[in-house]
RNA sequence: GACCCCGUAGCUCAGUUGGAUAGAGCAGCGGUUUCCUAAACCGCAGGCCGCGUGUUCGAAUCACGCCGGGGUCGCCA
């Protein structure tokens, strides 16, 4: 199945083909004026200038093709040579019939026999995640919801970061609290306790302290870089304590992306791949990839043509430790021994963009990546209400449980004052409150687009008019209590039929679900699925105010209206979960 | 300094592989409830799309140059 305006190009793509002339110049798309038509082609107009002929006339020739078939029921020539086009009723509504019968509601499947690895969330072990780390887990999170809804087979990794430099600070710093001597003794052989000798909430103290001092004190920054290269080195203590580390972190991890409802398929980190280090740079020297350079060993990826300085990618330092460039390598290496995909996307804060050009160089210039292309989908910084970025190392910044408590909190306060859900159970209002409250923080972070900062302003995230998670949340569930009543009282749903202007907008936005989903996914934009979930909804809301359902008399009418019910709530249930926002059963 | 991202309504943001009269939400003003959840719906008002030049039949969109904000630039992640 196809979308409507799919199945519209087609035909207007068979007219420029008659008529001579290059079909893809025959794209039908949504109008962008509503008030003229319910679609448009611009083709007449590249066209007429490929052919040097005038615009007008190549219309008039393409439209009187389009005349001749029965879709439509408006084909009109305006300004230029824009081509106009309404379908018919009886178009809409077999088109409609047929999206509802669709179990993927028409789906696009231009993904299917395609494998993609999302690279996402990228938290560190040992470190509380922070509101820094929501967008990182919220968009890859969106994204590999809607790479698998258009058939693609993804792998999501969650890429930890633990194997760096921060490691050998808490190591060093634990050191010197003598707070696990065992690990530190040389001469200690084995086996280290089972038990873990820090907690999470000890990790979360001595990190900061950890920064700090290294910060302060260069003795003590050289400390903790001869802690790491002896941990990559192998050193029995250091690993048993990076164990624990991994360990105490994953747990606290898990619980807080289950909360926010984000999976990953693999937990893996810069660590895992730490068997695959020494074979790659051994084939990398073998082949001159890499070279030595002020004693690290490094791969050159300037190009000619750049326009821009670009520094060799260090996969050695000068004191035996690698870098997270060298890890993203060999996860490269990794990622296609085990899954050969033919996308690795990277959804990682734009500012390491560079940091990604001389990796995926990298990756290239030795062959490393097979088939996968590889992308990185950045994003940008979410900033405080003074407009300046949330502090991501320092420490003392809002956890992202604590968010996740505070917009619950408002959420649970918002229900109280709508005075909605007095008589639940408290274990349904902490459910109801809690997916509201995912629903304010999710939709307020993806409906931005990708690459602008964006304030993050508690206010305005708690308020539930307008353009909010919740307003949609809403719209779906007086859509359930529709049908729910609809069953209770017997009635039957029918197909939907499309008389009416409302029911005329809504069709033609739920026939377009697959031209967002492909837009979407080509421009890995989620802020595309929030805009149409957003639309839908008002679409929904004006048809529901302007007609009866279930107090209208003519059953059959009745029955039709309850059917564009069903497929308006299935559609809008599919985006919101392509967004990872759950709709509570009622509210 | 070089390079990257951004600059659109009072505020927060969409729209940017060139197309008609630049959209939404919030805030403001005015309406709608004997009726399926008013967290809603309808209407009004609000704009040298940072500035300039250029390419084009046509520019918020492309090129070049400025201005302003943020970021990055070899041994952190």
């Amino acid at each position: 199945m196809t979308s409507l305006a799919v199945e519209l190009t087609a035909v207007a793509q068979a007219a420029f083909a008659a008529e001579g002339l290059s079909p893809e110049l025959g794209v039908v798309q949504i109008s962008d004026r509503p008030d003229l038509a319910q679609f448009q082609c611009n083709g007449a107009l590249p066209a007429a200038k490929q052919a040097k002929a005038n615009p007008r006339a190549i219309a008039e020739k393409i439209a009187a093709r389009l005349k001749t078939n029965p879709l439509f029921a408006k084909v009109e020539i305006a300004g230029p040579g824009f081509i106009n086009l309404d379908v018919t009723d009886a178009a809409l509504e077999s088109r409609v019939g047929a999206a509802a019968k669709d179990t993927r509601l028409g789906a696009p499947q231009a993904g299917t026999g395609k494998a993609a690895v999302i690279d996402f969330g990228g938290a560190n072990v040992a470190k509380p995640m922070h509101v820094g780390h929501l967008r990182s887990s919220v968009i890859g999170d969106s994204l590999q919801r809607l790479f698998r809804a258009n058939g693609w087979n993804v792998v999501s990794d969650v890429h930890l970061g633990d194997w760096g430099l921060q490691m050998g600070q808490l190591i060093s710093e634990i050191g010197h609290r003598g707070l696990a001597p065992i690990y530190f003794d040389p001469n200690f052989t084995g086996p280290y306790p089972g038990e873990s000798p820090v907690t999470m909430d000890d990790l979360e103290e001595i990190y900061p302290a950890a920064s700090a001092a290294c910060k302060a004190d260069p003795a003590r920054l050289e400390e903790a870089r001869k802690a790491t290269a002896e941990l990559q080195a192998g050193r029995h203590g250091y690993r048993a304590l990076w164990q624990h580390f991994f360990a105490v972190s994953r747990i606290g991890l898990e619980r807080e992306w289950g909360s926010l409802g984000i999976h990953f398929d693999l937990w893996k980190g810069e660590a895992s791949v730490e068997p695959l280090m020494a074979p790659m740079i051994e084939d990398l020297n073998a082949r001159h990839v890499a070279e030595e350079s002020e004693g690290a060993l490094v791969i050159r990826v300037a190009r000619n043509g750049d326009k821009k300085e670009m520094p060799p990618l260090i996969l050695v330092k000068s004191d035996g430790a690698v870098l997270y460039g060298s890890t993203d390598l060999a996860t490269i290496v990794d990622r296609v021994r085990s899954q050969n995909p033919d996308l690795i996307l990277y959804v990682v804060d734009q500012r390491q963009h560079q940091h990604f050009e001389q990796v995926f160089r990298a990756a290239r210039k030795a062959g490393l990546n097979g088939k996968a292309e590889l992308e990185h989908a950045g994003f940008g910084t979410m900033n405080g209400p003074d407009g300046k970025p949330f502090k991501t190392r320092e420490g003392g910044v809002m956890k992202l449980y604590d968010l996740i408590a505070m917009v619950t909190e408002e959420a649970d306060k918002r229900l109280t004052e709508a005075g909605l859900g007095a008589d639940y159970s408290a274990e349904e209002r902490a459910s109801i409150a809690k997916m509201v409250g995912i629903a304010t923080l999710k939709f307020a972070d993806l409906s931005n687009y990708r690459l602008t900062d964006y304030i993050f302003d508690l206010a305005r995230f708690s308020k539930f008019e307008g353009k909010t998670g919740p307003y949609l949340q809403y719209a779906a569930v007086r859509i359930q209590s529709i049908l729910r009543k609809a069953a209770e009282e017997g009635h039957k749903t029918g197909a939907p039929v499309v008389r009416s202007a409302e029911e005329r907008k809504l069709a033609l936005q739920l026939l377009s679900l697959p031209d967002v989903m492909t837009t979407a996914e080509e421009r890995r934009a989620p802020n595309m699925l929030c805009d149409y979930a957003f639309t839908l909804a008002q679409e929904f809301s004006r048809f529901y105010s302007e007609h009866h359902i279930l107090s209208e008399a003519d059953t059959a009418l009745r029955a039709a209206r309850l059917g564009l019910c069903e497929l308006t709530l299935k559609t809008l249930s599919k985006v919101l979960d392509l967004l990872g926002i759950e709709v509570p059963a009622r509210m």
